[in-house]
DNA sequence: TGGTGTGAACGGATTCACAGCC
DNA sequence: GGCTGTGAATCCGTTCACACCA
């Protein structure tokens, strides 16, 4: 792949839908200034100066302006940020202009408690169906949709012309359907289950792991010398 | 507080357990090669070299190897790492030699996954009460622990000793019941809350925010051009 | 010979500081 | 005067390559 460390980029396009590639870093702070963009437009403020937005996503304000400049100048310089010109930008960037359809492998206690997270819904996401393997849960109603088959996942996949795959199943099963999942085409995955997944190049995996978190948690409170039980009462 | 620059720290002491302060991504990667470790000697191979370790963790060698001469020379060259003195002494970096009691704020939908999930008790975690605020809730049994009143709560956070909390409570409430928490000397935090909390300094908090990662697999997704249902039947 | 441990090079992300514009 | 947008400096983490050792 030649890619010339040049600094000149080919002029392409310089249209207001630019900003090509995002760091990653960007786009977990991209998702934070939203949420806080809607809350301040929700609470009446139809402008903010980067101190202000930047207080209310929980970062500091250089990194926010720096963050907000790859999008393009959306500010106005002694003046600040429209709230609700930015947050449009913001959800052109993510691509949530449009809804995506998010199927949850797994209806078990997670994927029970995810396909009921109104977080989804408000956020440009669908949640068009969800699977198990036990008779038990099979065919019942959890927060109005009716759990289906996981063996014709396939077809239900195609159905409800699914892009985006949750796995919500135990570690064991979890490679095999994840490979499932990408042969019918899906190529967005989220994955809860606490093992190494393999995917092709093209797919994208993202992986949450609760052990994770806590055990990080453990080492902090190790390092502050917190190993007993809080001593005030 | 006086942090000096200097890069001669006080000798203080070299012993095995040292390790000061280890960088937040490899915090990530060593529980990722603790779960590694324990599937390969569970799997019979009381040894591993770098290459098959890093292979079985998903990361490369290079970064593997990197991180583990921050603990300390636990390999032997030529032959590789004892699974077993390897995951003895990641145990005992993270924190993990003693049991960690965990409670749950919010006995909704997530908060009873939570509660109900087996990767913490196998990893040194016990999940010692759950609260809600719903009388609805409250007394019943969950995994068979008993959903406490959350009006009570400082009261059976300091009978039970916890010394971590996870809220899974909506986001309106979370910033008081993490007061609350952090008041009664609990200092190691995780919430899914989708609001930005403020902690006190030497308080630890960890966020996991569904929307947010969905929102980044549609950015991926978008950047590789995939707006609508994958095309394959 | 094979594989660890590590200095050095590299690259990416954050912070600083200020020029430029409203 | 105030605030954005951004080069420059800095910090941090990853990759490379190889000295060193069982």
């Amino acid at each position: 792949m030649p890619r010339s460390k040049g600094p000149a980029q080919p002029p392409a396009e310089t249209g207001p839908a630019a900003a090509r590639h995002l760091p990653e870093a960007t786009l977990v702070r991209l998702t934070q200034y939203l949420r806080a963009l809607t809350e301040l437009r929700d609470a009446g403020r139809s402008r903010a100066s980067s101190e202000v937005l930047a207080e209310a996503a929980g970062v500091n304000s250089a990194i926010l302006r720096k963050d907000l400049s790859l999008l393009g100048s959306y500010g106005t310089r002694g003046v600040g940020y429209e709230t609700e010109v930015l947050a449009q930008r913001i959800t052109e960037c993510l691509g949530l202009t449009h809804e995506w359809r998010v199927s949850i492998i797994g209806a078990g206690n997670l994927g029970r408690a995810l396909s009921g997270y109104g977080g989804f819904r408000n956020r440009g996401f669908s949640v068009v169906a969800l699977f198990d393997a036990s008779p038990d849960l099979i065919g019942r109603d959890v927060n109005g949709l009716r759990v289906a088959n996981v063996a014709f996942m396939e077809d239900v996949l195609t159905f409800t012309r699914t892009n985006m795959a949750v796995l919500a199943v135990p570690g064991p099963v979890a490679q095999e359907l994840a490979d499932r999942v990408v042969r019918i085409g899906v190529r967005s995955i989220l994955s809860f289950a606490p093992v190494v997944l393999q995917v092709p190049e093209g797919v994208t995996l993202r992986k949450v792991d609760l052990a994770t978190e806590l055990q990080i948690l453990a080492y902090h409170a190790q390092q502050a010398g917190q190993t007993g039980p809080p001593e005030r009462s």
